[in-house]
DNA sequence: TATTGTTATACTCTATAACTATA
DNA sequence: TATAGTTATAGAGTATAACAATA
């Protein structure tokens, strides 16, 4: 086997490949990709965001977020109201329809990362989550 | 914690970024990417791959492989000779200087991969390379 | 005719700078 | 003056199509 796959960034990259492959099949019929189907999570959960708060606590440039609302409001998944008390800004909240959108994009990110991690016990994927996690909490990205 | 974090996929993602950045660091006063690397990695594994061969086996397209090529060779970590047996194809052989560079990368990877897991016990560490293995060995990504 | 490497071109994704409207 | 959002633009990075040399 090459030296290469002997290192973890590659492996890692590798491995995260195969989940945005595969998910990015299942978001088709819906139109967005995995950072907006992100986005549409993080409205979700906390309705009433501004577009500059949303790009910061997901890392997104804010001209970035610009047309990844433009696309998800056409969509009609969420909605754009002027904030009355900063009328610079937007209050951003997700639509009926696109909570329905978000239920059903959960299940077939389930499903694909079952696909991926088959050859996994149930052990071993916990495992993996929770290294992951583990990884990621001492660098402190806890969004 | 926000029901994104839940996702293998996410998780996956964000550690990478943390493996390539770090990487990606380290790798600048060499003016090559991590690609452009791992093309290198391959040339010194399987001295006298064509263009077409290298491109093949790291999933690289081949016009994108010329450019990474012409990169390489003109900073001397690879040569170009015609082959022989077919004037159309290159044989591609890694230089002195560019064994060194290997040499080196390799150690500054290794060293910032560490940094990266250093929350992980060693056991940690040793599960999180063998479960990313067996995921991508299921999936015959055995280059 | 088919293939290797090359070039020109285009497309995606993202970031920088300048603009507008509001504060 | 500073800030949220917007627009125009530019820069990576990569892929598609057409071409030259060789098989």
């Amino acid at each position: 086997m090459s030296r290469i796959f002997k290192s973890y960034g590659f492996m890692t990259g590798k491995v995260e490949q195969l989940f945005e492959l595969e998910f990015a099949e299942k978001l088709k019929p819906f139109n967005i990709n995995a950072k907006q189907y992100g986005v549409l999570i993080k409205i979700d959960e906390k309705p009433h965001l501004s577009q500059k708060e949303v790009a910061a606590e997901l890392k997104i440039d804010r001209t970035t977020m610009v047309s990844f609302i433009d696309h998800l409001e056409a969509l009609k998944y969420l909605t754009r109201t002027k904030n009355p008390k900063d009328r610079r800004s937007y209050s951003l909240t997700i639509t009926v329809q696109g909570k329905q959108i978000l239920e059903s994009c959960w299940g077939l990110m389930e499903q694909s990362e079952r696909k991926i991690l088959s050859s996994l016990s149930n052990e071993e994927a916990d495992m993996l989550g929770g290294i992951l996690m583990k990884i990621l909490e001492t660098r402190r990205i806890n969004e």
